[in-house]
DNA sequence: TTGAAAGCGCTACCAA
DNA sequence: TTGGTAGCGCTTTCAA
């Protein structure tokens, strides 16, 4: 492999030169640029990554701990993860995987060992121990999500109360009186992610202000979780007229069973689903749906990451506005 | 941050003792190990990456490469993906994840600047391009799939022609003759992911084999290519009393399907899918499957890596056997 | 506009 | 069994 020694002896100049054309730090005649340039191109030159890292004390790496177990919505985590690397390509930084289950020494070991610049951590809980551990490691964290307590570290993700009181104003528009909320399984509640409990609250305090008759149900995504959870809606609250669900493994299960007992969406009964898009399109009917924007969330949390190494001010918690959009899954109520 | 020096000097030793204590790569005495143990303990040494990848030119990272389209199986990919993460934890290295979109340059980059000892690649095709550029890198890499030249190159994978021929085999024992593949998507095929071939391969020598009248149907996964083949296979097949899945996305909606034709599963059809143990198990019936052992292979690919980097000989082609596991979605057939 | 050279923190060779 | 030390390949300060 060629040093940045052989280049510069083979574009006549010194090693330091080279650098300098690299980082562009210091002006560089047009003439000295393009021999070093020739000489980088020629020798396929690219700089050693830990001899940079030592020299600069900057490794040009991200961490990402996403969870790894199974329970939490695969497909939303890799693609929070996609985006994050696809971002972290445009500022020149690469990323290296971490999984949740190493917790805390995890983080202590890639951070305390230099191999990055930045942490960015997903599925942070309520009241997450590794946070104290971030705070006191010399490298700035960005959160997905929001802990009870995120002093001191930057947090981006979706506005989940603004989520759910869209959904609401958008049925009670519709001219729903009578809406319920079909959520995560009980497990995600008491793990403490928070944003299942943001939703409730937007979704409580926005049927209060909207004067509506509402109710909220966790939902086990399996069939029979499922059917348990309409049966209740069905008992508490008869006459219902639309579903707000906010969880996308009991998606397909839910308008299936509403099917199966006989009733038409969104003739009988409207909804409005929290999931990714691409989601909301591949139901046999296209769900009217506010967004879950992993991209953007995983973009914004790498921009986040550069801003504070760069020393750039940020928002410590910046919460994504929600986007619903109309598909065919609500109408008026019958009658 | 600690260095070695200070390491060195709190323990009363040279830093090479220090060095050696960490490596373990030279007998170091009881006494001078605890008290360079204690040293580093207390001092919360760790050592810098960088530093120690320019002196020894190893990284103890990994670069693993995934597909980031979303039409693949995402859930599967993931299971790769942390499955490699934890092995590469075991093996004491890191994973640092990059995207097939950036192509051969992305490889080339993380190889030429020395970021990662070796490279895991997924999703490769039938004539991958991105094959002559990893024979020219100096770190070995390792393929979870099989190109169609994998020369020079490590290759692991679950052993599809085998898979097919056992989920044949399986039906056969229960009396089926009349079985029809529902494969993956027209698109699967077309980009050469050769397990896709493999897996047809399998099945139309099984089904000669065993003296079968099968038929095969690749299968879009929405709704009404699932509709088309299985309309399709009935007039192809007429009297066909077995389904093969391979296609997990399709799977529910293959189910449902069925059911809603009027067909009980196993009763009046029998189903074996290939997919994940988990996906198999979370259907409203747990179905006979042949399992996708992404931990196993994920697993396998990170050792095969490992004995690549410390000169032990590997298998150049290793193709996991498949495992059949009867559930309830098989039975004889009826009549 | 450019060069010289002192490190960055570690590993591993050469000695003892 | 241990120490001394020359690099590994780069960045960046100091000089010119």
């Amino acid at each position: 492999m060629a040093t940045i020694n052989d280049v510069a002896r083979a574009a006549g100049v010194s090693p330091s030169t080279v650098s300098y054309v690299l980082s562009g730090r210091r002006p560089i005649s047009a003439q000295t640029r393009e021999r070093v340039q020739a000489a980088i191109a020629e020798l396929g030159f690219h700089p050693h990554a830990g001899a940079r890292a030592l020299a600069s004390s900057r490794t040009n790496v991200l961490a990402l701990v996403v969870p790894l177990r199974t329970d939490v919505n695969v497909p939303v985590i890799m693609q929070f993860a996609t985006a994050v690397v696809t971002a972290s390509r445009t500022h020149n930084h690469d990323v290296l995987l971490l999984t949740k289950d190493e917790g805390t020494a995890g983080l202590e070991r890639v951070a305390h060992s230099t191999m990055v610049d930045a942490l960015i951590v997903m599925d942070v809980e309520r009241d997450d121990v590794r946070l104290q551990a971030l705070r006191k490691l010399k490298q700035p964290s960005v959160l997905i999500g929001l802990p009870e307590d995120p002093a001191g570290i930057a947090c981006v993700d979706l506005d989940f109360e603004a989520a759910a009181a869209q959904a609401l104003r958008h049925l009670a528009w519709h001219g729903h009186r009578k809406i319920a909320l079909v959520g995560p399984s009980p497990a995600v509640y008491k793990r403490g992610t928070t944003y299942a409990e943001r939703f409730l609250t937007g979704f409580t305090d926005a049927s209060a202000a909207l004067d509506l008759e509402t109710m909220t149900h966790p939902c086990e995504p399996d069939r029979e979780g499922v059917r348990a959870c309409l049966a209740d809606i069905d008992a508490q609250l008869p006459g219902v007229t639309a579903l707000v669900v906010h969880n996308e493994e009991a998606l397909r299960m839910v308008l299936e069973e509403v099917q199966a007992g006989g009733r038409r969406v969104p003739a009988d009964i409207s909804v409005v689903a929290i999931c990714p898009r691409d989601v909301a399109l591949n139901m046999p009917l296209p769900l009217t749906s506010v967004d879950i924007p992993a991209h953007d969330v995983g973009g914004l949390a790498v921009e986040t990451a550069m801003r504070l190494l760069d020393g750039r001010p940020i928002e410590p918690v910046r919460l994504l506005p929600p986007t619903l959009v109309e598909r065919e899954s609500t109408a008026r109520p019958a009658g």
